[in-house]
RNA sequence: GCGCUCGUGGCUCAAUUGGAUAGAGCAUCUGACUUCGGAUCAGAGGGUUGGGGGUUCGAGUCCCUCCGAGCGCGCCA
């Protein structure tokens, strides 16, 4: 790697100065500013000060230095600003990128190893069993999955997982819901009133008693939840139950444990988790006064379960139980394990408009705009694609109009197009008698018009976008990086014909590599995200 | 009141986690089609990064403070 020798011969210069620089401290960045070289070091500037030298000379004299050293693949070494070292590296290295795109296998192009095997449970969507999934639970389940592919992708092994809250209070309800519509009665005052329950009610068979009509509601909204996501493209490797868990005797199990961690107590007739020693507001409840356990019993031993099972644990939540963090961390702590391997990922709200008016929630319906209608109206890779736009740590706003239409202005047809035209290229060209085969790097070099480079560059910082990506369970960055690689194809589309009169054998040859590298590049980029790469639209 | 997450052109959002001149898309205006899909491309205008203070070579990013938004704050789930 490039970027190792640079490192290299810097951490060699330093040391040969006599100041003591650690490799991991030594940082390389890509310049936001092309001017100014392809990677650039900060070294002289964080270094000066400690070593008493003025930056700009410490930084001109290390570059003095690597000069007379250059290593393979850097062409030009400069001192800019105020301290900055930048690197120009050569034409050799870019075409040597592109080699690597077409010699990669399938679908591993700027895969690693970053993630050692480590296995991660991520957690994800985790509704009710009590009614279809709703827009809400949209973001989470486009987040959790995409999540899931990137992490997977730099050498996780990552296990999907759904957490069923099919037992307690709301089943209860539920059921009850049930019945009353089957009878063609009101829902009770607490009950559930979406049009979706009649609709259920009615397809249910006659005569249950209230306990058998909970098991049927709760199988028919999986049933319905899995095949909504389904349509996604997201489908979970565990639907993990909390009622078969607590039968098969997980609670005793988590407040015996607990109690013989010593960080669980009995006061005013109930029991407590001590889990304000462990960074909580407060101490929580476990047992209730009437011997009812809280809500928060079974998930502590829901979690102490995943982590028997995984090495790192995250937890996709919505932007409401952001204030139920503390307390699960707390509880892990004090069952031993790290708070650190825990890490939970909240997601904004996300406000939905049509032709620019905000969805009105339907009394009518419950409350609820159901995701399997937002796919129905705007499609599942736009549902994909529009919910990963924006990082989740941010309110999201986005029309539906706008994510259903098939015009310039939405990103979703403007990636495919991208992807699409690539196909059509070579559509053309093997019609026209060309037969695509990787070049060698010598035979590439005539690929140097700005669109042909812009594009190569798209490919050689997709594997440390990739990375960047999942250290940061960031997709939206995979977004951001699939749409500027989408604008620099349709530009070489624009202004690079690959088959024509006026261009030549050896350079339509080299474009055809140009053309599959990038098709791979942008199918790599839209697999993790859950959207489709067409061949044509 | 306390806590968490935020606040970036008219709108929707980025910004390599402290880097160089804050970038894209939409919208607006102006240009470009005999070829592989014009569903495209190029250019222009538009910013005191909510306000103020601080830290340092350097702040949208870190600290303090104020303003504003969303969400939490139960022996509910």
């Amino acid at each position: 790697m490039i970027s190792e020798a640079i490192k290299n011969i810097l951490s060699q210069k330093l040391e040969g100065l006599g100041i003591k620089v650690l490799p991991k401290e030594i940082s390389l960045e890509r310049p936001a500013n092309r001017d100014h070289g392809d990677w650039s070091s900060n070294v002289a500037l964080v270094t000066a000060k400690e070593a008493g030298r003025d930056a700009r000379g410490l930084a001109q004299e290390i570059v003095d230095f690597i000069n007379e050293n250059l290593p393979y693949g850097v062409e030009e070494v400069s001192s800019a600003g105020p301290g900055f070292i930048n690197f120009r590296t050569s034409r050799a290295l870019a075409y040597e990128v592109l080699l690597k795109v077409l010699t990669s296998k399938e679908n591993s192009y700027g895969s690693s190893q970053l993630g050692e095997g480590r296995s991660v449970n991520v957690e994800f969507v985790s509704a009710n069993p009590t009614g279809p999934l709703h827009a809400g639970h949209a973001r989470g389940a486009c987040y959790g999955d995409s999540v899931g592919n990137l992490l997977s992708y730099v050498g996780y092994d990552v296990h999907r997982e759904f957490y069923m809250n099919d037992r307690g209070l709301q089943m209860n309800v539920f059921g009850r819901s049930l019945e009353a519509r089957k009878n063609n009665e009101p829902v009770p005052d607490d009950g559930y009133g979406g049009d979706y329950v009649s609709d259920w009610a009615n397809q249910m068979p006659d005569g249950l008693a209230l306990e058998e009509i909970i098991d049927w509601g709760c199988d028919y909204a999986k049933r319905d939840q899995q095949e909504t996501l389904s349509q996604m493209g997201v489908e979970f490797d565990t639907w993990f139950s909390e009622k078969s868990m607590i039968e098969s005797g997980g609670i005793e199990k988590i407040l015996t444990s607990l109690e013989e961690q010593g960080v669980s107590y009995k006061r005013d007739g109930a029991t407590w988790l001590a889990s304000e020693k462990f960074g909580d507001d407060k101490d929580r409840v476990l047992i209730k006064s009437d011997g009812e356990f809280t809500y928060l019993t079974p998930d502590i031993a829901y979690h102490k379960h995943k982590f028997e099972r995984s090495d790192w644990l995250i937890n996709v939540w919505g932007a409401d139980h952001h204030g139920y963090i503390a307390r699960m961390k707390a509880a892990m702590q004090a069952l031993g394990f790290d708070p650190e391997e825990l890490t939970v990922q909240v997601t904004q709200l996300v406000k939905l408009l049509r032709g620019g008016q905000e969805v009105k929630l339907s009394k009518r319906q419950g409350d609820i705009i159901e995701l399997r209608s937002i796919i129905e109206e705007i499609g599942a890779d736009s549902t994909r694609f529009m919910y990963l736009l924006q990082s989740v740590d941010s309110k999201q706003t986005f029309d539906l109009e706008l994510a259903a239409s098939q015009a310039m202005d939405n990103p979703v047809y403007y990636v495919q197009m991208a992807h699409a035209r690539l196909c059509s290229i070579e559509r053309n060209a093997n019609e026209k008698g060309f037969e695509f085969k990787p070049l060698p790097v010598d035979e590439l070099d005539v690929l140097v018009h700005p669109r042909e480079i812009e594009i190569i560059r798209g490919l050689e910082i997709l594997p440390e976008t990739i990375e960047l990506a999942a250290r940061e369970l960031a997709p939206h960055k995979i977004v951001t990086w699939v749409r500027d690689f989408s604008n620099a194809i349709h530009g070489f589309h624009h202004d690079c014909y690959v088959v024509g009169d006026g261009v030549r054998k050896e350079l339509t040859n080299a474009r055809l590599n140009l053309v599959v590298a990038s098709r791979i590049g942008l199918k790599v980029g839209l697999d993790l995200l859950g959207v489709t790469a067409p061949d044509k639209m």
